[in-house]
This record gives structure tokens, sequence and C-alpha cells, in this order.
DNA sequence: CGATATTTTGAAATAATTCAAAGGCAGTGG
DNA sequence: CCACTGCCTTTGAATTATTTCAAAATATCG
């Protein structure tokens, strides 16, 4: 049998318990195409996944066809957290996707029997909620522009830290396997607005691209200046 | 010696250890008066405040004077989850606060030790991280009137869970502790679209009040409509 | 290659903001 | 106790960023 795998196997670094054992023991490995669901919403939350590869829209959907995607998961993420026995929230993939899928009740059991690996995964949550909190902070302060620019450095960043290998330098070419009306559905935007703002950042000579799912960033200063991300990496690690 | 108080004692009950016992042992109280901070953005991420009276507003600051507050807490809540080293936001008190003030040291240590005890603080800070995911559905998705509304119901569902001596029922009269300032950087808004939102309710005959830090919502089904907080609350307990 | 979905662009409409001023309330000091 | 001062709230009018509506251009897929 070869080493467990996965964002959750990392969090167990050089940690060890017979439940954290089953745990891995009881992992699945699952294939989702594009467009299929991981979870649904008001699903029982009996799983969580632990993504290895492709991406997967998190979002929060509203009676009225609302929508809000709460994040971009892939690679080194996991998808499940959940305070109650059914999740509100859907998990779409965006393309194809890999993820190992545990029995939430064996997470249980491992994290209540394994302090080390328990409170590694605390630090996790509570980067996931930091996470969450700067977004409020886009959506709620920014401006159309200052959301996109700030979405490219938050992809750069995700794509960085959690590249399918392990952390790896910061690029300036971004890939966007999202369309723009999840990138929209993200920033609290509306499609046009994101294209909009896409191609002025382009015409400005900001970014550039060939083809609308991929981008690189000519100018990482002036995405700086606009996406203001500083505001907050200054108080944290990378 | 009285029994302990507080969130993170409740948390606690039916767990022991003497790790537990020290954490507690290091409590003090403290007393913050209006305006005061209880954390200031990058300080040492040194202590965890639980709060036993007074409302707190956790906001992330931007560069410019930009100021998105991410929640308002009171009795029964608790303020200090960090991943790093230094907060990345600010905690200020909007009017006398009451808080026990711990180590952070000792509550990391208690949760190492004491399984149970780390089970119920994992499912407290999920909880927050749906909060925060309701939050960016709010700002991301709503209109002026219906982030009011929504917000009055998230004070009224606050008051009911978080009151001081434990969970009561829901009432139809909400204190406002905080300014309609407060409410804009909360709801992404400014303050003359807050208070105009709260003149066209109040117009309409969905809310009354005499003074602008109370009101009562006399047509509660017209704020649900307006406010959709059933959009989620269907999959959750309370 | 044809059909469908996504993206881009333009013009008009609108929700929210900005600017400006008046009204209300709380606390201070005479 | 009242008047003064400063702050917060409310309201109005003008401005603006974003959305909505509509259509063309481009990409994707069988």
């Amino acid at each position: 049998m070869t080493q467990p795998r996965g964002h959750i196997a990392e969090m167990a670094q050089g940690h060890s318990s017979p439940e954290l054992d089953h745990l891995f023991a009881e992992g699945r490995l699952r294939r989702f195409s594009a467009g299929e669901h991981l979870i649904t919403e008001g699903e029982a939350t009996d799983y969580v996944f632990d993504l290895l590869g492709g991406t997967v829209a998190l979002a929060r959907n509203g009676r009225d066809g609302r929508r809000q995607i709460l994040s971009f998961m892939g690679a080194r993420q996991f998808l499940g957290a959940a305070s109650t026995r059914n999740y509100p929230n859907l998990a779409t993939a965006l393309n194809d996707v890999t993820a190992i899928c545990y029995p939430r009740s064996a997470l249980e059991r491992a994290l209540e029997t394994t302090p080390g690996f328990a409170s590694e995964f605390r630090r996790v949550l509570t980067r996931i909620l930091e996470a969450a909190h700067d977004h409020v902070y886009t959506v709620g302060q920014r401006s159309a522009m200052e959301r996109v620019a700030s979405f490219l450095l938050y992809l750069r960043s995700n794509q960085a830290r959690f590249a399918p290998d392990g952390p790896r330098e910061k690029s300036i070419d971004i890939d966007l396997p999202m369309t723009r009306s999840d990138i929209a559905d993200f920033l609290g935007l509306k499609i046009e607005t994101v294209s909009r703002s896409f191609s002025a950042l382009k015409r400005a000579g900001v970014i550039s691209y060939a083809n609308s799912h991929a981008c690189r960033i000519e100018k990482l200063d002036r995405i700086r200046v606009l996406g203001g991300r500083d505001d907050f990496t200054q108080h944290r690690g990378a």
C-alpha cells in the first residue's frame, strides 16, 4: 500500500493512532466530471472530500436563483466542514476532479483520538475562516475593478500554495478554470461587469490573454495597487 | 471559587483535565468601556476573550480608511481565533464590555489534552465559518433593503441564541447597540443608505422605533420575505 | 461543420453613493 | 436648569457605478 495522499494526510504528518490508520483505510478515491456535484444542498454531512486534482466551486444558492460562490477549491484543500446534519452548500466540479472521500465519522474519531492531528485541523479550519473574512471584505468594500484585481491575486496565491505537488513559487500566469459567470457569482457582480473589468485590464496592458480561461499578469504592481491584497498579507505568513 | 462562566466554560461542560482546570485558573476578568479595543490590528495573538456582556465589533480595516465589520459579538461568544502570530482584525467595544481573558497557550494546551472539549470547540469554529458564509451571501447577493432586513433577523437570532443567561425565545424587540455607521460597514453599504432603508421600513409599518438604538419588528413575515433568512435556516438547527 | 453556450461590447436604466444641509440627542459647562 | 457643542441620524438632490437589456463576436462540442 502506498502512502496516503491529500491534504488530510498532510495534516496527519508526524502523528499516528489506530483511528488515523482506520481513517486512511476508509478513504475511497472518487472521480467527478465537470458539472457533477460532490455535495448537494441539504444532503447529509456523512462524507468529507480531500481534493487531489481539478477545481471545485463551493456555493450557496438562494431560493430565487441567486448564487454566491464561497470559494474555489483545488488540490490539497478539503471540503465538507459542517456543524449540522445537512450541508447548507453545494459543491460542484468545474472540470474533472479527483478526490479522496472519507466518512465523517472516521474523521471525527481520528480527530478525537489524535490531538496533534486535531490541532493541525483546527489551524486549517481557522485559515479557512480567515479566507472567508477576506472574502467578506472584498465583496463588501471593493469596487468591481478592485474585486477582479484581488481575485487574480487570490488565484495566484492559491495556485502557488495549493499546487498539486506541494507549495511552489507564485507565478505570473493564472489559470482560470471557472467561467465568467462563476467569477461573477464569487465576487458579487454580474457577468458583464466581470467581462468589462477583464477587458479594461487587458486594454490597459495590466494583463494579457488569448482565451478566457487563462491570463498573464503583465503589471503585478498595478494589480496589487488595485487589488490591495497587501492590506492583509503583511499580518500573515506567506 | 465559583463556577467558571462564559462560552469556553460551556464548551468544556462535561469534560475535565488538569489542563482545563489550569485554563480556567488563568482566566482574568477584564472590563472595557465603549470605544476601547480588545484586540488591535497586528497585535500578537496571545490572548482570547470570552465575552460575558456588552457588544464587540470585529472588523478588518483597509489602508485607505475602509472598514468591514465581520461580526457583532456579545455574551457567550468568543473572540480571538487566529492561525497566525498576529491578528489581522480589530475588536472594538461598542459599549461597556466584560470578558474573561485567557492566554492562548493555556487554551491550546487544554484543547490538545481534552478531546471532548476540542470537539466542541471545533463545532463552534465551524459554526462561525458558516456564519461568515451567510455574511458573504448577504453582502454579495442582496439589495440594500434585503441586507437591512436580513440584518434585523441576524440580530434577532443572535439575541436569542446568545442571551447572557443562555438561549431564550426569539423576541420581536431588537436592540441596536451599534451606530448606523457600524451597520453600514457590516453590510457593505453607506450610512445614508442604511438610514434610508430603516426609514422606508418604518414608513411601511414593517418596523417601529422611537430612537435609533432599538426597534420592534411589527411585521415579521414581511421582514422574512425581504431578508430571506429562510433560504438557509431550514438546513440548520435553530 | 453546424449548433449551442460563453464572452464581449454598447446603450439605457437603476440602485446606491456622494454631496449638502437640517434635525435630533447627549453630554458639558455656565 | 438651560444653552451650547459635537456627534449621529435623517432627508433631499445630483452623480455615478453597476446592472439590465440587447446584440454581435467568439469559443466549444458533438
